[in-house]
RNA sequence: GCCUCCAUGGUCAAGCGGUUAAGACGUUGCCCUCUCAAGGCAAAAUCAUGGGUUCGAUUCCCAUUGGAGGUGCCA
């Protein structure tokens, strides 16, 4: 029988979702997509010291703006729940003492600070510190029951056989082994009575019936302890998928002032990380507020350590990604988020939006500097889609248009039409009258007008064209030339512009 | 230190024993052009090193080097 696959994304509320987050959701999203399975939300709050006010909330939050909806989860119920840790804690501690009964987890008196000294102890020492089983081979269970009933404060640690190998399948991997004796016997059930997320993800895992365990690399080393537990329990083990970190290309930085670290030449260091709010690094939420569309980032983000077999198409919609995604495909080394790349895909994507869809992401962004009521904005946005990569760059692309800036007459010279100030005058005296004739004043009018009377001066296009454009913008670069530019600023403003800019040249 | 994993241009990557080693971003040059974009054309740039195996290694094996992760009553 074939069974239903399940994937979950599990993430901690920590904080924002980060890109290697939403990459790793995504990756969850699609394997079941693809399978027509279930995808399902869960929260891993047992860190109660850890978690952040709020962060639960901007999970949901950003999962639903990514497009990854999920079929089971907190907010959406289900048949498994709850799901959310803190609300399962009951369940833990039966299967923690279930497992202490079948001699694969004992309890612990240890504390916390004589376990700490005999950690520093061995790292002075150099020596890699596991816990010496001291409590499993001191404290019977009779005994243990006793003290724990007395009100005695206790961890259940898991039992690792001191000899043999464990090991584990993973989907990209292959086959991971590990020596039982570098494993150490960790913590399943804390003293405050919440499970490690050693011991959660594997009770929940089966409970919630997760055929694929997607996560990063981080749990690579540690999945054949879980796979230990498992077979502790008795009960099969899910398929694994562990994915790479992604990184970001940086410099090195001090933890505590944020500033570059310099060499001894004064020079920046370059270091490749993982990607961190606390250095700045753009969340999810983060680029949606710059202006980046959703589906450029999932776009850019879901080739970002996987390529799709067999083509070199580069344009997935989420749809698209559920179809062509292939496990296989992922890349095993972590790789570096390329901020150039996703701008390009942004462009891409902005530039591939109906003029329409244009309008509306960009009428926020414009009206911030503009007034609508001034300015032809649907125009306006015909010459701006091309030309935009990210929304919030519009306000600066195009402030010109509401005030004039100050500019120096150097911008007046260009090398290529051997434009000068000298020139700029003159082109500007010329073209001053012809403008002000014009009363239709529309692109195509001023267009045919003031090309047609160009040969007669003597001058070339570019030496009349460049100045009266510069003139009226004080722009080297403008969304369009001197005539769209004209057109835009209307034309009482764009002969107070010129004569404004002759004045300033006399 | 110990354990695990990884290694193709600056970046993302295709490749799965025989290739002129794809493609994309970025970079540079040219064309187009009233600026900037966009578009078109072109260029530079990669198999970390050393040993094997093989008629033949980017591809398989080992070592070295480099990178990532783990070594928590964090996840």
């Amino acid at each position: 029988m074939n069974q239903e696959v399940r994937t979950r994304f599990a993430p901690s509320p920590t904080g924002y979702l980060h890109l290697g987050g939403l990459r790793t959701a995504l990756y969850t999203y699609l394997l079941a997509k693809k399978h027509g399975g279930k995808f399902i939300l869960r929260i891993e709050d047992t860190d109660q010291e850890r978690e952040v006010p709020g962060a639960v909330e901007l999970i949901y939050k950003s999962m639903r703006q990514a497009g990854l909806a999920y079929d089971e989860g907190p907010d959406v119920g289900g048949d498994y729940g709850p799901y959310i840790q803190t609300q399962r804690r009951d369940i833990y501690p039966k299967y923690a003492w279930d497992l202490v009964e079948r001699g694969g987890a004992y309890c612990c008196f240890c504390t916390k600070e004589e376990l700490d000294e005999q950690r520093r102890e061995a790292e002075a020492k150099g020596e890699t510190w596991k816990y010496n089983k001291k409590c499993l081979h001191n404290v019977p269970l009779a005994e243990a029951k006793r003290r724990i009933a007395a009100g005695e404060p206790y961890v259940i640690r898991q039992n690792v056989p001191t000899e043999g190998k464990a090991g584990f399948d993973d989907l990209l991997y292959g086959h991971v082994e590990v020596d039982c004796s570098t494993l150490d016997d960790n913590v399943l059930i804390k003293a405050d009575g919440l499970p490690t997320y050693n011991f959660a993800n594997v009770v929940d895992d089966h409970l919630m019936a997760i055929t694929h365990v997607t996560r990063g690399t981080e749990y690579l080393s540690s999945a054949p302890k879980y796979n230990l537990l498992y077979e502790a329990f008795g009960w099969q083990p899910p398929l694994y998928l562990h994915l790479p970190a992604v990184m970001v290309e940086s410099v090195l930085m001090d933890k505590t002032t944020r500033q570059p670290i310099l060499d001894e030449n004064g020079n920046t260091q370059p270091v490749v990380r993982k990607l961190s709010k606390r250095y700045g690094d753009p969340s999810f939420e983060d680029l949606l507020e710059q202006g980046y569309l959703k589906e450029a980032i999932i776009n850019f983000i879901a080739l970002l350590g996987w390529a799709p077999k067999g083509t070199n198409e580069e344009f997935f919609s989420l749809d698209d990604l559920v179809r062509v995604f292939d496990e296989s495909g992922v890349n095993k080394s972590p790789s570096i988020f390329n901020m150039e790349k996703l701008t390009w895909f942004n462009a891409e994507y902005i530039r591939r939006m109906t003029p329409d869809a244009y309008r509306v992401a960009a009428t926020p962004w414009l009206s911030r500097v503009l007034d609508p009521a001034r300015t032809d904005f649907a125009r306006l946005c015909e010459l701006l889609q091309g030309r935009t990569e990210v929304f919030s760059q519009l306000p600066g692309m195009v402030d010109f248009l509401a005030e004039m800036p100050e500019f120096s007459p150097d911008l007046y010279v260009n090398k290529k039409s051997k434009t000068t100030p000298e020139i700029a005058k003159q082109a500007l005296l010329f073209v001053q009258p012809i403008l002000k004739e014009i009363t239709d004043w529309t692109e195509g009018t001023l267009h045919d007008i003031v090309m047609a009377a160009i040969p007669a001066s003597g001058m070339k296009n570019g030496q009349v064209l460049w100045p009266l454009r510069i003139a009226i913008t004080g722009r080297a670069a403008t969304p369009g030339g001197a005539f769209e530019m004209a057109y835009l600023l209307g034309r009482e403003e764009t002969l107070r512009r010129l004569q404004k800019a002759i004045d300033d040249l006399a």
